[in-house]
DNA sequence: GTCTATACCTGGATAGAC
DNA sequence: GTCTATCCAGGTATAGAC
């Protein structure tokens, strides 16, 4: 357990708090009112730690880049095929099933909602696709795909995304486990 | 040309502005006085025709409904080869990159929105999802793939939707292209 | 069928006591 | 570092004159 002050305490308190809001209501469709209610702070308290609803974002975007690398990593030390790791890639959607059939990918429901009018945080939040397209490149390079190991990491990054967006729309685990197994005889061909 | 009254056209009009305004910026993202501003209209003028904002994003999915029914009906028309047919729905994503990649697809990025929060109308802006579903199943059923031609459509449908997200994140025509390349191969050998 | 004025609420944000 | 009170802009929606 790492030490935090009191302070640090209650701002990754802010942070996680806003991380789940953020994912289950949107970006724009999460209020202040919100942010306070869940937290059991005070409107006050909040504004201490993040002067825009926006710093909140960035805070929020950061923390999913930290607990995202931190599973990258534990994937690399745990396996060492590159078809096992991509195969971790793909497990971690199946296990994931329920969230996102209740509310789409993290990543990608928050860079469309950004994408549409807020150029400037999308951007911000397109590292989370960085992070795994630089991550899942490096393995199809493992590979022995050296030239087109980006457009693959940037083509199975899409299925994942084209999974989400259609087992959200209909609500519908099977379909988003059917589709999996596709993507995982997919990888088994590379 | 169809004859309109006075006051069929004026909510046509107020149905088309909202659509694009809708699309651009997302539906909880575009304000009532962005619809008066972009309409020429009046605020009462416009409450005349439509009592919610929700009663206009309902005409809009008609709207879009009837359009997209009027294309499928054109390529059944224009093509008899199933796979022809086929090629046409993914042509249509290429001839729409520009707005793709700057804004998203118009019907996954509504129900990805829409879908956080707002389930009831969700599920009518799913409505815009099962009819390409069905006429992509109706095509791989003509393919002879009686029994699976509906997994097949919601697979063609989430490769379309995971292009789309991923253009828009990276605001890139080129990957789009590449990207809709593989699905035509893809097409070819079902 | 068109337009003006306005009600009412919730949004993000601030000032300052404790 | 915590909390209360409040501001102001903008949101949707309504009433009613023309």
């Amino acid at each position: 357990m790492s030490i935090l002050s009191k302070g640090e305490k209650t701002r990754a308190d802010i942070v996680e708090v806003a991380k789940e809001l953020f994912y289950e209501h949107g970006y724009d469709g999460t209020s202040f009112s919100q942010i306070v209610e869940a937290s059991g702070l005070h409107r006050g308290n909040i504004y201490h730690y993040f002067k825009t609803k926006d710093e909140i974002l960035h805070a929020v975007i950061d923390l999913r880049l930290q607990e995202f690398r931190q599973v990258l990593d534990q994937w690399n030390m745990r396996y060492t095929d590159p078809r096992e790791r991509l195969r971790a890639f793909v497990a971690m959607i199946a296990d994931n099933k329920t969230e996102l059939v209740n509310y789409g990918c993290p990543i990608g429901s928050l860079n469309t909602e950004l994408g549409k009018d807020r150029r400037d945080l999308q951007k911000r939040a397109r590292e989370l696709f960085d992070l795994f397209r630089d991550w899942l490149a490096e393995r199809f390079a493992e590979l022995g795909h050296k030239k087109d190991a980006e457009p693959l990491a940037l083509h199975l990054l899409g299925r994942a995304q084209g999974i989400a967006v259609i087992a959200h729309v209909y609500h519908d685990p099977k379909l988003l486990q059917r589709e999996i197994r596709q993507v995982e005889s997919w990888i088994d061909d590379r």
